[in-house]
DNA sequence: AAGTAGATGTTCT
DNA sequence: GAACATCTACTTA
């Protein structure tokens, strides 16, 4: 049966955090499904929000692990991150894409879309369909509204990993990892 | 199928 | 001012 992730679960690094994390089921007030791609960002990491240090807009990341860390991207995107390391290190991982699995009127109303396999494909989009928002900076992951549960360990899973998307810094670090062959991916590995 | 422009607000130099 | 962990709509092929 599917186990609900707790603080630990999140402990270790981001990249490890991000690899793990692949085929565990995300839900925001009911509504989401299966993780299928994410990026490790983290402090000693150009690319990453926190590599500046802490700043009003970062702190959650330099948080305890296991809690939200939401920005805002472009003006228009709201983007969901799970803080994950050492408490006082700074560094998440990005939610890229999921396969919708609950909660599939909900997000097409948000997204003003039919299509199953674009309400989630993309960080941007997951937020929309998920009703992401500041209200939810900073808040753990073990409780409401937010649900999230480890990978079913019956099956093996299969990730793969490349570099990450849409950064212009540390553009070879292969910490984009996501479900081999799933449909549901913002873009093929 | 692939490329480009435009949207829009916060953070950084 | 420029950059930015993006998405959509529109062009050209």
């Amino acid at each position: 049966m599917l186990r609900p992730l707790r603080h630990k679960d999140f402990a270790a690094d981001a990249p490890s955090v991000a690899r793990a994390l692949i085929g565990a089921t995300l839900l925001v007030d009911g509504v989401g499904g299966l993780i299928v791609e994410v990026e490790a960002y983290d402090e000693d990491d150009p690319a990453s929000h926190c590599h500046p240090g802490r700043t009003p807009r970062n702190q959650a990341m330099f948080g305890p692990p296991g809690h939200a860390y939401v920005y805002f991207n472009y003006g228009l995107h709201w983007c969901l991150n799970f803080v994950c390391g050492p408490e006082g290190h700074g560094s998440g991982v990005l939610i890229r894409a999921l396969q919708p699995t609950h909660g599939l009127e909900r997000m097409r109303e948000r997204r003003g879309l039919d299509d199953e396999r674009l309400l989630c494909a993309g960080p941007g989009r997951v937020g929309q369909a998920l009703g992401i928002t500041k209200a939810l900076y900073g808040l753990p992951l073990d409780q409401p509204p937010f649900k999230v549960l480890a990978p079913n360990r019956r099956q093996p899973i299969d990730v793969v990993c490349g570099p990450r998307i849409g950064i212009r810094r540390a553009v070879d670090t292969p910490w984009r990892f996501g479900l081999a062959g799933s449909r549901y991916l913002s873009r093929r590995f």
